[in-house]
DNA sequence: CCATGCTAAATACG
DNA sequence: CGTATTTAGCATGG
């Protein structure tokens, strides 16, 4: 959107699609109560009914509570990161008594499938909770989520995923995130040192009973926190007469994505890619559109936290390629796509 | 655990 | 068009 002005035609017609993909707010309304609703219930149950969920909390994350979740979407996905606290001091301290002790392995590791198990069999047996289960999930449109309850709401689908993670306080991240999280010109030092202070989380990640125990690092509460802050300065926004567009551009880039997507001519093509790319394209700060077709270009996305892993790896080169074409056939094209 | 005040965003209003 | 109100989320602090 940049050099562009709400006089120009393709400045219009973005605009409208902005205003288009905004949620109403008697939408927001309904969808928010009857998660919380839900939520709520599930919590209390597992925290009655599940010796190691006495002490769960819970953190809100994912594109709604980032105020970049796009209206149009058929599915509005709520996800819920739920973890026991002070597991690991705890559990250090008293290895034998501790309520998660039978979840370890003989090396110390945690039995991620064990504990997923039990959890996710807690959360279907939340009384007053009468939703369908699915427990399988494109692992691709959301890495995060291994456990989904779905329902119809005024003929929108709404699924909430519970998400159960282990929170790890260490003096420092991994060291694979080590040159990751560039935010220094953006944020400013400070604001990184402190960040990185934060936990970090051990999100588990189901792969059938019997499987080999897996968990993967999430850093979802950081990338809520940025997501707030999101432009070139710490005070984005925080001026009178002065409005950055990046979590509209961001919005723009997921429609477009979707629009694609839902297109079955194309959809095989664009089976490998979700608006966790879009996401990372903003992260790394951040002219987007061009920004994520270089990143095309060059088969390269790295995650935003941990550099050597590349978020494209799944997807082919000339789906890579099929896909900048399109967004620069949009791009030349006034966006045909959204008209 | 709950009350309170603050923020961001949609929208009603002048 | 700009401003005020409403709402959900969230931090704070008892």
């Amino acid at each position: 959107m940049r050099g562009l002005s709400i006089d120009d035609t393709l400045g219009k017609l973005l605009m409208a699609t902005i205003d288009k993909l905004k949620i109403k707010k008697s939408e927001r309304s309904n969808a928010s109560s009857c998660v919380n609703n839900i939520t709520a219930k599930v919590v209390t149950h597992l925290k009655q009914n599940v010796n190691w969920c006495k002490d769960i909390e819970r953190l809100r994350t994912g594109s709604y509570y980032e105020n970049v979740k796009v209206s149009d979407a058929v599915e509005w996905t709520f996800k819920s990161l739920i973890w026991p606290e002070h597991f690991s001091v705890a559990l250090k301290r008293h290895p034998n008594k501790h309520a998660l002790h039978r979840f370890l392995n003989e090396d110390k590791t945690i039995q991620a499938s064990e504990m997923l198990s039990e959890f996710r069999d807690a959360v279907k047996e939340a009384p007053n909770v009468i939703l369908a289960v699915t427990l399988e999930r494109n692992e691709i449109s959301s890495p995060n989520s291994v456990h989904m309850l779905k329902m119809e709401e005024n003929g929108k689908t709404i699924s909430i995923d519970f998400v159960l993670g282990l929170k790890v306080h260490r003096a420092s991240w991994p060291d694979f995130t080590k040159d990751g999280f560039k935010i220094e010109t953006w944020l400013g030092k400070k604001e990184k040192a402190n960040m990185k202070h934060r936990p970090f989380y051990l999100v588990s990640k189901y792969e059938g009973k019997g499987h080999t125990d897996a968990w993967r690092i999430s850093f979802s509460h950081v990338e809520k926190e940025i997501l707030k802050r999101h432009g070139h300065s710490k005070t984005c926004c925080e001026d009178v007469g002065y409005k950055c567009c990046q979590k509209e551009c961001l919005k723009l880039l997921k429609y477009l994505l979707q629009q694609l997507k839902e297109d079955d001519s194309k959809s095989r093509k664009m089976s490998k890619f979700c608006s966790y790319h879009a996401k990372t394209t903003l992260l790394h700060a951040c002219q987007l559109l061009e920004d994520f077709v270089q990143h095309l270009r060059k088969c390269h996305l790295p995650n935003f936290f941990i550099p050597s892993h590349n978020l494209l790896r799944q997807a082919s080169p000339s789906s890579c390629d099929f896909l900048a074409n399109e967004i620069e056939f949009q791009l030349n094209n006034n966006f045909l796509i959204f008209s």
